[in-house]
DNA sequence: GTGTCTTCTGAAACCGGTTTCAGTGCTATC
DNA sequence: GATAGCACTGAAACCGGTTTCAGAAGACAC
């Protein structure tokens, strides 16, 4: 076995493959970047070969030293484990990948500290764009990062930070969701959401929820917070008389699993004594009783939308921000429909 | 706004500090790295001030040209939105992060060419560390790699490459399986798993099942595979005559999916009809019927070792290859209590 | 044959760090 | 007072590439 901690990287170099084929390291350097067009075709080939012979591969990290151009792009991610976000990120990466770029994740747990740190480690790796999912705390930092590279948002906005945002088109989708709700009958509706930390997609859909509630005389609006209360509040709320039949409209996957959890230990009847909307759409929503209606966001494009609003600014575009909204596709199913309709 | 395309990277250098410090750039390269006892107090408060007003930031790329130490680990992963490989990852990445170590994870989507092009990837970028989690075709690439680095496998063996293992230990896994069904009553049970596609777990599994199937004269076994197939192959099977109460044993958590909907499909009372077990246990087993019985792995575990194997090899340690095989935990839910046992 | 223009090439500087090596000044020893 | 030993420091080489710049070689017109 070798011993790496000695890591003498004995690579084959540049330079080797420029004295096997008898040239300078400039011309091979020609060879490897977009000028090749430079070369005479004998010494190509002989680089080329050479190349070949030697099983060459260029070091990054020395290409980017100097050219600046590390092809690399960053992605803070508050949390790996949801789904919504690994969606997203997968969007990404596969634009990345088209594009010649490399995504480098950062997963923060939630936690400003770590943010703080992975965003110093990004910077200290040279990459080009960041594509920020996190709170985004640590607002001098981002905005000094922003003045180096493109920076954009996806799903929460952070104050004070001028920068490209793509997400969700929430009030839509709470429109969506009341509406799909009023049409199947359902009359007393409760917004279930993670706590507030300031999350904006979070603080919008509630806004929104409030707004539009405000404007249906026909659905009462109620609104609880993910938690150890969860389960004793969705009993006060299951109990309590309301204007008609009653239904949680959850404000993403990780309510989603919440709600499903406490209405279990409730013993309530899934979705023939409540009914059930989500945002999100995650692969077992069809699973749970007669399937959970979901409001599915286009994962995929936003994580595309993302890398090519980087690769925009990257390529010398110096507009005004954008923000991107895309709008969420209702997915009907049982959890929607079980509702005695008056 | 900024022009980014132009990237000059304005960024403050060691030399900026060096000069700002009146020191030179040898002496800033101590304070950064691990000899600053070389310093004098003088010289080292200067640096310390210097450092702090202009707010450097050392670049890692340049330091770990020379160094050859770039604290980058790479992570293969087969399938990203596969919940088993996200915790992996998840334990992986804690444990780097504790190290002062990055991770930089590539997705293949279970392609071959997507697997050649993110190892060379990953080489040009100098990581010091590989841990994999593919089918691992490209062996010539991944042994020249692990020439050069240490290399650690995740879940899947690669034939023919000497390296270290973490995983489950497989057998063990279906003999608690098998043991846990036979105890409650199922005496025919089928054993859901992804296609065959050279996984090395996965042919572990389905040989330990035919292994112990064998040594269990109560029970009948049989195999099936997730693809367009399975519904068909699940009502044949649930149709069929058999020694007594049948029971389902997916090999992981996207054949619990798979089964699951299928079962749905048929309109098979879920768990009255047939029991279920599955390897693998993700968030929504206990909101499907009575609750899906899980085999847990210990996911943070398994990564957290990956990277610890790796950690030691680069400290020197060139022992024989090791292989650490960890225990599932058994999570008895709804879906194997519904039996009525004889 | 000479002059000019292209086209191609390599030497050398550079990117932002690390590391070697040869001092410099200071103290301890004889 | 000369010399050795020690603790610090900085100049310069180096890592593996890119890029500038000047020159060589060939093509073409005169």
């Amino acid at each position: 076995m070798n011993d790496f901690s000695a890591a003498q990287r004995s690579r084959v170099t540049m330079l080797d493959v420029a004295e096997h084929a008898r040239v300078s390291k400039a011309s091979v350097s020609r060879f490897i970047g977009e000028d090749r067009a430079l070369l005479s075709d004998a010494i190509a080939l002989r680089i080329e070969q050479a190349i070949a012979e030697l099983g060459y591969r260029p070091n990054q990290m020395a290409r980017g030293l100097k050219r600046g151009r590390t092809r690399l792009i960053g992605m803070l991610v508050a949390d790996i484990r949801n789904p919504y976000s690994i969606a997203v990120m997968h969007g990404v990466e596969t634009a990345c990948r088209q594009h010649g770029y490399s995504l480098v994740v950062c997963n923060t747990d939630r936690d400003d500290e770590q943010e703080r740190q992975h965003l110093a480690l990004l910077r200290s790796y040279n990459i080009e764009g960041l594509i920020v999912n996190t709170l985004g705390h640590h607002r001098d930092e981002l905005r000094e990062l922003h003045r180096e590279m493109p920076l954009v948002l996806v799903d929460r906005k952070v104050e004070q930070l001028e920068s490209d945002l793509v997400g969700l088109d929430n009030p839509a989708a709470v429109e969506m969701a009341l509406t799909h709700l009023e049409a199947q009958g359902y009359r007393d509706v409760l917004l279930v959401t993670e706590p507030y930390d300031g999350t904006s997609s979070r603080i919008e859909r509630v806004s929104s929820f409030k707004a539009q509630i405000a404007q249906r005389p026909a659905l009462r609006g109620t609104l609880i917070e993910t938690g150890s209360e969860l389960t004793a509040q969705l009993k006060i709320f299951l109990d309590s008389p309301g204007p008609g039949p009653k239904a949680l409209f959850c404000a993403n996957g990780i309510a989603a699993l919440a709600s499903t959890h406490a209405l279990r230990e409730l013993h309530c009847k899934l979705f023939e004594d409540v009914g059930l909307i989500a945002l999100d759409d995650l692969d077992w929503y069809p699973l749970v009783g007669s399937g959970i209606t979901a409001l599915a966001q286009p994962t995929a494009e936003i994580g595309a939308s993302a890398f090519e609003c980087l690769l925009k600014r990257l390529r010398g575009d110096d507009g005004p921000v954008r923000t991107m909204d895309f709008a969420a596709r209702l997915i009907v199913r049982g959890s929607t429909t079980m509702c005695v309709s008056t």
